[in-house]
RNA sequence: GGCGCUAUGGUGCAACGGUUAGCACGCGGCCCUUUCAAGGCCGAAAUACGGGUUCGAUUCCCGUUAGCGCUACCA
């Protein structure tokens, strides 16, 4: 923003998945790759659902997909456009192409190659080399025979015969493709029934949205950077320049091979579901592929735009690490400034049905009548402990049950202590003169109550932890009660010692 | 099978001809803690292999190997 020699306000970038299913790992970096690119440079983005295949194509996941994106703040300025909706657009397109002789019409069956040498080379991998059948990549259609007259053809591109297809990628370099490798592919689908033709195929449907959307650099998965040469192929047959390229290596599992279920989780929705914080897996997905040049690793939104850029996208294939997206989730607990996890916090509690609506932020007096910012205070202190969001409702749910572990040894080693009641009473006016009430705080007021007695600060807080609920307790929880309410643990050491004084 | 892309510890990234090859996750140990985390310190761990180019290669070139991708009237 504030330099503006790299602003370019002129950048469209777009996000085009297709709902065959739910928003995946890889397809969201792509998303955050575009938006982080059109943010940096004051640019457009535009999100595309490419829904050209009926056959696979299912509607009702398109929802999941804009959730997702909603999730992880990657926010566009222009669609969703509907590439079904858009038929005709394609069509004119391919019948121009067809007009300028860069396409034929083919009347093969459809399935000619699908269920012909390719399949079948790649269903007994045991040919002898070098005598595997060869990939047609020349319809004989385009030299004006129909192998099948009377069908209803496709629209076919006509690859020329010969020389190279040149292109520049913002992360691959200088490609340089041989135009004999290229198949002549097909542009539109037969038509069904009394149709003429059927819906666009990727490739067309892609190129001619890219020109009408006015997109500048088309930024996606490596998976299509041997495609692009029939796309550059295109954009010369329709008249226009091709955009700047860029294309990302994939994400893979742990076994190197391509992410899928059988991973795990792979839809970013699952990951919400698991109680990711957003910004822990952005700055995760952010950093799988990309590296903003040195050694950071903490990057909130707004560095991460203001560092991006395509220059720091490596070639690699990167394998998806959950361990330290898990890490990142823990760091994000506990560095996210206290406003901005609440809410994550709220949200979390209110899907277990373990929220209490006094417990909202600048509500009335917590549980203890005295207490503005007890909910604030409390997960404060929870959060180092805490790894997923999900964790917070768990310890919720074990401090509002009472329903606490008993160690009868404990308790017994505790009451025979005779500095003991002395040492709570004075830890308890310690406590309640605190200012601060965060987990160094009253650390440090336990520690200092202890050294001045002389005893130790583990005994201490042991005996503290005992007298508070008048029994032994989980010990994790201990701290927690201490900030949790103050008044209260005032109250109940008092009531403690009142017992022990009896006894 | 053909074509293409890639190759730094187990994982993600640095080093863009000259470094004791750096950082982070994970892992091991120690400290802290009569607990669980968090935190601090220390440690093990890499330039796939073979040729070149060069005074000098992780870095540039070629080959091998491996992985991945494309090779559909899927996207």
């Amino acid at each position: 923003m504030t330099d503006s020699n790299d602003k370019t306000p002129w950048v469209r970038v777009r996000f085009a998945p297709s709902p065959t299913g739910y928003l995946h790992v890889g397809g969201a970096r792509t998303a955050l790759f575009n938006w982080l690119f059109a943010r940096r440079h004051g640019g457009v983005m535009i999100l595309r659902i490419e829904d050209t295949d009926a056959e696979r194509n299912k509607p009702e996941l398109v929802q999941g997909i804009i959730d997702g994106l909603k999730w992880l703040g990657v926010d566009c300025d222009e669609g969703p456009f509907y590439q079904s909706q858009r038929t005709e657009l394609y069509r004119a397109a391919a019948k121009k192409c067809l007009a300028n002789g860069s396409a034929f019409l083919c009347y093969c069956p459809a399935d000619k190659y699908a269920g012909g040498d390719y399949a079948e080379s790649v269903a007994q991998d045991e040919e002898p080399k070098g005598t595997g059948p060869r990939r047609v990549t020349r319809c004989s259609c385009r030299d004006g025979k129909p192998s099948m007259p009377g069908a209803k053809p496709a629209i076919r591109f006509k690859v020329p015969v010969g020389g190279t297809t040149k292109f520049a990628d913002a992360v691959f370099g200088e490609r340089e493709f041989s135009n004999d490798e290229i198949e002549d592919f097909v542009l539109l689908r037969s038509g069904k029934g009394d149709e003429e033709f059927g819906q666009s195929m990727y490739q067309l449907g892609v190129v001619v949205d890219d020109i009408d959307m006015r997109v500048t650099h088309v930024i996606r998965g490596a998976d299509h950077l041997s495609n692009t040469p029939k796309q550059v192929l295109l954009y010369r047959a329709l008249g226009a320049t091709p955009p700047v390229f860029a294309h990302v290596p994939l994400i893979l599992g742990a076994d190197k091979t391509r992410l899928s279920k059988r991973h795990g989780a792979t839809d970013v929705n699952m990951y919400r579901a698991e109680g990711f914080l957003p910004e822990a897996f952005r700055n995760f997905l952010a950093l799988l592929g990309w590296s903003p040049g040195g050694d950071e690793e903490f990057l909130r939104t707004k560095d991460l735009i203001q560092k991006f850029s395509l220059e720091g996208v490596s070639r690699t294939n990167a394998v998806f690490d959950r361990p330290k997206l898990e890490w990142f989730n823990t760091q994000y607990l506990q560095q996210l400034p206290i406003e901005e996890l609440l809410p994550e916090v709220e949200n979390e509690l209110k899907r277990s049905g373990l929220w209490k609506p006094e417990w909202a932020r600048g509500a009335a007096p917590g549980p203890d009548g005295h207490d503005h910012a007890w909910f604030s205070r409390t997960v404060d202190l929870l959060r180092p402990r805490i790894r997923l969001l999900p964790d917070f409702s768990t310890w919720a749910r074990a401090f509002f049950s009472d329903d606490f572990s008993c160690d009868p040894a404990a308790k017994e080693k505790f009451w025979k202590d005779p500095k003991v009641p002395e040492l709570l009473s004075k830890l308890a006016d310690a406590l309640g003169n605190l200012k601060e009430w965060n987990h160094d705080a009253c650390d440090h007021a336990t520690r200092a109550v202890a050294e001045a007695a002389g005893v130790k600060a583990a005994l201490l807080i042991n005996a503290a932890r005992v007298a508070i609920v008048g029994q032994a307790v989980a010990p994790p929880l201990f701290d927690t009660m201490v900030v949790l309410g103050q008044q209260r643990v005032v109250r109940r050491l008092h009531d403690a010692l009142a017992a022990s004084a009896k006894a």
